[in-house]
DNA sequence: TATTGTTATACTCTATAACTATA
DNA sequence: TATAGTTATAGAGTATAACAATA
């Protein structure tokens, strides 16, 4: 199918195959990749305002301001002031939020794992890092 | 800002930062990258009805026609009623696409050796391999 | 005045369902 | 009956502008 071999539409495309393998396999634990993100981000090491989780994962903060609300509806974060600016939100994992964090980057891994395969694991590796470089801040 | 390391972050982000890139660079031509690959679709051999050029590039067949109806209006592209099966339409690239897309198609690819610069040549290589490799049709 | 979160709103991209005409 | 193109429509994802609370 890849016809056209332009990178955008290699990247586009191959981010659209991805999702059909890790959306099903997200699907149990009732979140999908953009929250599955978001989770990570949040976890990771200190606690974060909302404005700090977007710019972590370069969306709006009024994106961030939805997407906090379905996860909190879900009992999976929770926002609470911050003790020493009160316009700002701490968002926190509950521990429900810990547990599909873990179990859900699980299935995600494993399903990312079945559409790499082809790579074999060393490019598999390869390409991540390759993209992560393209992504790295000081452009 | 590669915080996050999952597979759909990276190709999804590495789209959008390509964007930043090829989009300015195409705007002299007034296309974007989907409406450069339509017509470098309809430019690779055979003629295609639209149904055709929208399997191949892995899009819906009304997506197409809204993209058609576009490309036409700019004069890029005719369509015209297939000879043997009067359902279909013949879609062709006109003189004025011909040139839009090869002006478009050299600025767009500069624009995307600029985003891949820091890979390298051979890296560049290898990921645009790798990721045709992923989405090549016998999955 | 500037910043954080929020809301209202609008825009882009895409697909599904139903229609028309042809086969 | 089935297929190609079309239209109407709706949903997902995202951003911009304006507002309230706080700094």
């Amino acid at each position: 199918m890849a016809s056209v071999e332009r990178l955008g539409y290699l990247l586009k495309h191959a981010h659209k195959r991805l999702i059909e393998f890790t959306g099903p396999a997200m699907a149990p634990y009732g979140i999908d990749g953009r929250e599955l993100a978001v989770l990570t981000v949040l976890a990771g090491g200190e606690a974060l305002s909302q404005q700090q989780a977007a710019q972590r994962l370069g969306i709006d903060r009024t994106t961030m301001v939805a997407l906090l609300d379905v996860l909190e509806a879900k009992g999976l974060v929770g926002r609470r002031t911050h003790p020493e600016d009160r316009r700002k939100n701490v968002v926190e994992l509950t521990p429900s939020g810990q547990e599909t964090l873990r179990d859900a980057t699980a299935a995600s891994n494993a399903a990312e794992g079945e559409f790499l395969t082809r790579l074999g694991t060393a490019d598999a590796r390869r390409l991540k890092d390759m993209l992560g470089l393209l992504l790295s801040e000081d452009r």
